[in-house]
DNA sequence: CGGAATGATTGCTT
DNA sequence: AAGCAATCATTCCG
């Protein structure tokens, strides 16, 4: 009768309210009788049963509009009741007797591992953990992959990628922090209910902990969903721009320069060393063995497309070594030095077409020439360097065999750039 | 919008 | 493991 008054509130909104918060996990559950404080003086009548929140709702607006006065009235009317202090005992005995099975069945409190699985995930993406730490910490890692922001494509990309990876996070510890709240709310009100009902009836210690401890798994589970659902995000977020592998961004217009250059530059042999590639990844931002397996293969299969392109950049080394005076070949030049300036560039080829009519048979340099003429167009860019720029010709015969001629392997070592090539001029 | 250009991927070869 | 060739998927451009 008098439960009512006070019990409607707690266990019913309590079971209900977190309930329909979270959903019910199903998996801890709650002991027989656990989740309900009033369930030792008896059952709530307003409280049982499936109880949509407008019922709750209800029920709650209703008592706190109208009958909150009566029923305070009634409960003073109980605890000057002449009856009162014997039926407070004899509950009191009724709890002692069956608080044993209630607490039994309340330590055990397993970490659970799919939820260390969980904050461990969020936390290497840096969504859970330190507020700010954790996204410039990504953001550094990511730029440390790219090579020191060579690659303004990734930077963007990645740019992107925190700002949404920031709003995930936001979203999560906003999320978080009102759960807390919520848990925090509905822990104290639920502490002040039962501390009010202890007047009533008998409510030990160890109950209300229990009762908390009930509420903040309740809570936890919740948590658990939320910080679920911020992985999906994240996976997703990931998989839509980490995982770049179907994406695919054009080249800078520089990085496609600096890569032509060494390509045209090292035509008789553009098989870059390890090193090379490194030094031209770093110079570009981008990945170079990709771009060369994709160049010397189209390059290959359609030399006179890439005539022009080859002329442009030959003129350009040309232009850089005019400039930076006449290199020998003899020198060779470690391809770290490759991007840095035309000397070491011509070298390989330049120097090599300039030697090469003399040398040679002119059965191929006159098809050089005519290429060249074609390719290069009326006025030519000073014919001297053009023609010896012109390493298409003669790659053409030799880039058939580019693998055949000249050992990819042992090109490697740029030392023997412009030995190999003689040898193969040789031939 | 369609085709060319182009970066990435895959399967195979050496 | 590196490279080639074919192919895919996306971007660029007229």
């Amino acid at each position: 009768m008098d439960e009512r008054l006070l019990g409607p509130p707690p266990p019913g909104g309590g079971r209900g309210g977190l309930g329909l918060v979270g959903g019910e996990p199903g998996g801890p559950g709650e002991p027989p009788g656990g989740g309900d404080p009033g369930g030792g003086s008896g059952g709530v009548p307003g409280g049982r049963g499936k109880q949509d929140i407008g019922d709750i709702l209800q029920q709650i607006m209703t008592i706190t509009d109208q009958s909150l006065d009566e029923a305070q009235a009634k409960k003073h009317a109980l605890n000057c009741h002449r009856m009162k202090p014997a039926l407070f005992s004899v509950l009191c005995e009724i709890k002692e007797k069956t608080g044993l099975s209630i607490r039994s069945s309340q330590e055990e409190e397993p970490v659970d591992p799919q939820l260390m699985r969980l904050d461990n995930m969020l936390l290497a993406e840096g969504v859970a953990g330190p507020e700010k730490g954790g996204g410039s910490a990504a953001a550094a890692a990511a730029a440390a992959a790219s090579g020191g922001g060579v690659s303004p494509d990734n930077s963007i990309e990645h740019s992107d990628y925190r700002s949404k990876l920031a709003q995930i996070r936001h979203i999560y510890h906003s999320e978080l922090e009102k759960y807390e709240q919520a848990c925090n709310e509905f822990t104290t009100h639920v502490m002040n209910l039962l501390r009010e009902q202890s007047r009533t009836r008998p409510v030990a210690p160890k109950e209300m902990e229990r009762m908390v401890s009930i509420i903040h798994r309740k809570f936890s589970a919740i948590q658990m969903q939320l910080k679920q659902s911020t992985c999906e995000a994240v996976m997703i977020l990931r998989s839509r721009f980490l995982d770049a592998r179907r994406k695919r961004r054009n080249f800078s217009k520089q990085a496609t320069e600096v890569l032509n250059e060494y390509f045209y530059s090292h035509l008789s042999n553009p098989y870059p060393s390890e090193e090379a590639k490194e030094e031209l990844a770093k110079k570009c931002g981008i990945t170079v063995s990709n771009w060369f397996g994709n160049k010397r293969i189209r390059y290959k299969k359609n030399i006179g497309k890439f005539q022009e392109e080859a002329n442009i950049y030959a003129v350009k080394t040309a232009v850089s070594v005019t400039q930076g005076g006449h290199s020998r070949t003899s020198s060779p030049t470690p391809p770290s030095s490759a991007g840095s300036g035309g000397s070491f560039n011509l070298s390989g080829s330049g120097d090599m077409f300039l030697g090469m009519p003399g040398l040679n048979g002119d059965s191929y340099s006159a098809s050089q020439v005519e290429s060249l003429r074609h390719s290069m167009g009326p006025g030519g860019y000073g014919d001297n360097l053009g023609g010896g720029q012109m390493y298409s010709p003669r790659e053409m015969r030799a880039n058939g065999s580019w693998q055949e001629a000249v050992t990819p392997s042992s090109v490697t070592s740029p030392t023997e750039g412009p030995g190999s090539v003689h040898s193969d001029t040789s031939n």
